[in-house]
DNA sequence: GTCTTTATTGACCATGTAGTCCATAACCTA
DNA sequence: TAGGTTATGGACTACATGGTCAATAAAGAC
């Protein structure tokens, strides 16, 4: 049998997501990535192929921890699927005012610097945001069949007008917009959903 | 007197402006700027400092070129203040789905890549930002003084709340959603304004 | 204990990088 | 026309970069 791994693979893509969410793919040298998980360069394209290959894994890895955040966050029982919405909606400002030094959100620098021309993190970015939209529906479909949201209105549509302002919650914090600001912003948000 | 340039710097800014929209800051070379630009590395440095100070004069010239855009957009006389911002929040929208290639606005890209160790890209993009929800802000109080918004509301939250589903769409289409997708966001986004 | 297999380490390579330098060119003034 | 001044082009430097390689180490199978 062969020499088993010394590292531990969840611990060294964690380290590589901490360098790539800094310095993003481009601003992030092997060298470093090596430096930052304890790893020779060896070891390193032998457990994950080349730079990009590991971008992917470490980017992939991210997406899906959010998905099961959010799912986390959104799941329960229709009678609770408002108040569920309202404090999502509450945590991702708070969440996002909390990080004061503006490394804001993996995924949104990801697909900002790659998805122009690397088809994966595109394909990646894009269906990690229609998962999130549709725990949004599912979400806002429990809270119209409990009275808390007008049944009349398409919670496909209401799932992706939250989902853009919680995009554009996260944009406007990277870009240094107030904790006042981005919490007036969830409140008017919470405020305009059809009763 | 001295020998005059050969190149205009306008023009210059502008092929820089695609080179770093299309690769970003750390993925551009200087060369690759020099040939886009078709100047030799000499004028280049010569002419703009560092590959810093070039980058951060591409940036500031798009922050200003956005809001004279929006500017023009959204001022007008008080009677169609309200369809002035309609206007503008569907042709966002319409813009980021036309963008079939996803080159997304390099404002939100610079400010993804940069702004977390760049102050000066930082504050560039918080300005910039902050005098868009004015333009926004401005144009709704003059769509309440004409009855068309609730009088009521506070204009700034309600700006920011607008700015935010922009950015918001911005982030979506940049990941690939599509034009329908964008464009129910901005119609449903324009439908709970309260009147 | 030997063998097979895989992991580790870091020197190494070819190429890319930001930035400099200098010979030369172009322009205006006097 | 000579001189002062700035622009141009591209060779050049020192170093960073992604990626490879070979010698060595560690483990279980037999």
């Amino acid at each position: 049998m062969a020499r088993p791994r010394e590292f531990d693979e969840d611990e060294v893509l964690r380290s590589a997501r901490k360098q790539f969410w800094a310095t993003g793919y481009a601003g992030t040298s092997m060298d470093a990535i090596a430096a930052a998980t304890g790893l020779g360069k060896g070891s390193l394209y032998g457990a994950f192929g080349d730079k990009r290959q590991l971008f992917l894994r470490v980017f992939n890895g991210y997406c899906t921890d959010i998905v099961n955040a959010v799912t986390r966050n959104l799941d329960g029982p229709d009678d609770e699927a408002y108040e569920r919405l309202c404090r999502h909606v509450r945590s991702v400002a708070a969440n996002t005012a909390a990080d004061t030094t503006h490394r804001g959100c993996f995924l949104a620098k990801g697909t900002a610097e790659l998805s122009e021309f690397d088809a994966d993190v595109a394909a990646g970015s894009l269906r990690t945001l229609d998962i999130l939209q549709e725990r949004l529906a599912t979400d806002i479909r429990g809270a119209q069949r409990h009275g808390d949201i007008d049944g009349t209105a398409d919670p496909d549509e209401l799932a992706a007008l939250v989902l853009a302002v919680l995009r554009g919650v996260e944009a406007l914090g990277k870009a240094g917009k107030s904790k006042e600001d981005l919490e007036a912003i969830a409140e008017s948000a919470i405020a305009l959903l059809p009763k």
